[in-house]
DNA sequence: AACTAAATACAGACTGGCCTGTTTGTTTTA
DNA sequence: TAAAACAAACAGGCCAGTCTGTATTTAGTT
């Protein structure tokens, strides 16, 4: 029996396979030069020479290097994925204080180098509408299933399920992980998600303001 | 009598007042251009064409593109330092609460478009070890008045003196600019800076852990 | 005060290099 | 046999840094 062109799915005929299997190289190889070198020094050359493929595989499968970094991104996000499942088993979304998650958070996805990456992308995208548009996409449908579990989280810890206090949490981390960048202050940051741990319990007491 | 020669202190002699007018006017050229297209388009001829300079007079003042950025840079930091005293007078520190300030530290410095520009310019510093060093020099002779400034708010809203707490505010601060600059949400970003000042009210009752 | 020589400020052209997107050709798979 | 995967070369464009040339300012001298 012949099955039908998957081009995008989970890889069932060889060519798919192959295909799937290509762009999951590029992407990673993607990932690694842009936590190198950054959006700056980003080539597709570049890309294609990290990945050991020719310059032609590339543009065959990412046309416009817009593209290559929209599979990126998007393979930043399904990383993201799989680390929580890796982490929490397949009780999704997981059933763990917000100190054990907000502790997650920082060793597997914000804390780790290839976030910069992410980051990179977000700001590059503020230039080109174009990849702004394709990025916010990825990232919205993505936000569905993280909303959940943030809520199921901040449920599972007593406190309200209030999307301010999901967002003052993930800035938190955007925050530090751009500090983290930079300023290469690793004990530093430590220190920062132990207190703002430590705040987090008293408010387990003691329940945030009306 | 004639006035020594200073060439970066304060302009005396009309050669170093047109000297210090040029380079104000294209490092805050690079910062429209770095708040316009990031730092992916940003070129030396295009900053030059912003400030309406021909491109020699700006390889004549930044010889290198580093150069530049580490101006615009430094421009930055100095124009976050005039807003403090525009804002709060010339008692420096300010004698106000966390909240004030931190309404303040986001209406004028990383709410503002401009604060992108910073944010790109860090990122780009990851790759380039020389501008990396030249901007954390200049980042921490700017660190020391800026921690002064957070300690006074701190003792003065009757918080414990505390480098964690000032990270987390600064670090919460950043990722909501990072979330603007991405995801052009005010108004959440708003609800988020309320919430977070609730929660400080509540710590100002109620100190944080040991 | 006038004059000169050096230093500084500015202007514009040039070059070597790299990058993106395209195109043409070859191999593998369906 | 057609389509997809891969390979490699090409063309147009832009950029960073350099260089040569001109105008303005300053310092030194008398």
């Amino acid at each position: 029996m012949s099955k039908p062109p998957e081009p995008h799915g989970a890889a069932s005929s060889r060519q798919a396979q192959r295909s799937a299997d290509m762009r999951r190289r590029l992407c990673q190889a993607a990932i690694d030069v842009l936590c190198d070198v950054g959006y700056e020094r980003l080539s597709t050359p570049l890309i294609a020479a990290r990945a050991g493929v020719s310059r032609g595989a590339q543009t065959h499968h990412f046309p416009a290097k817009a593209d290559l970094m929209v599979g990126a991104f998007r393979h930043l996000l399904q990383s993201w994925e799989e680390a929580r499942v890796a982490t929490f088993g397949t009780t999704d979304p997981p059933r763990v204080t917000l100190e054990t998650y907000l502790r997650f958070a920082w060793r597997e996805i914000f804390g780790k180098p290839s976030y910069v990456a992410a980051l990179e992308l977000m700001m590059a995208a503020r230039a080109d509408e174009r990849l702004g548009g394709q990025l916010r996409e990825a990232l919205d449908e993505w936000a569905v299933r993280r909303g959940a579990v943030w809520r199921e989280v901040l449920r599972f810890s007593g406190l309200r399920d209030d999307d301010a206090f999901q967002h003052i949490n993930m800035s938190l981390l955007r925050g530090m992980a751009v500090h983290r960048g930079f300023n290469h202050a690793e004990s530093e940051n430590e220190a920062v998600l132990d207190e703002w741990i430590a705040l987090v319990r008293h408010m387990g007491v003691v329940p945030p303001a009306p």
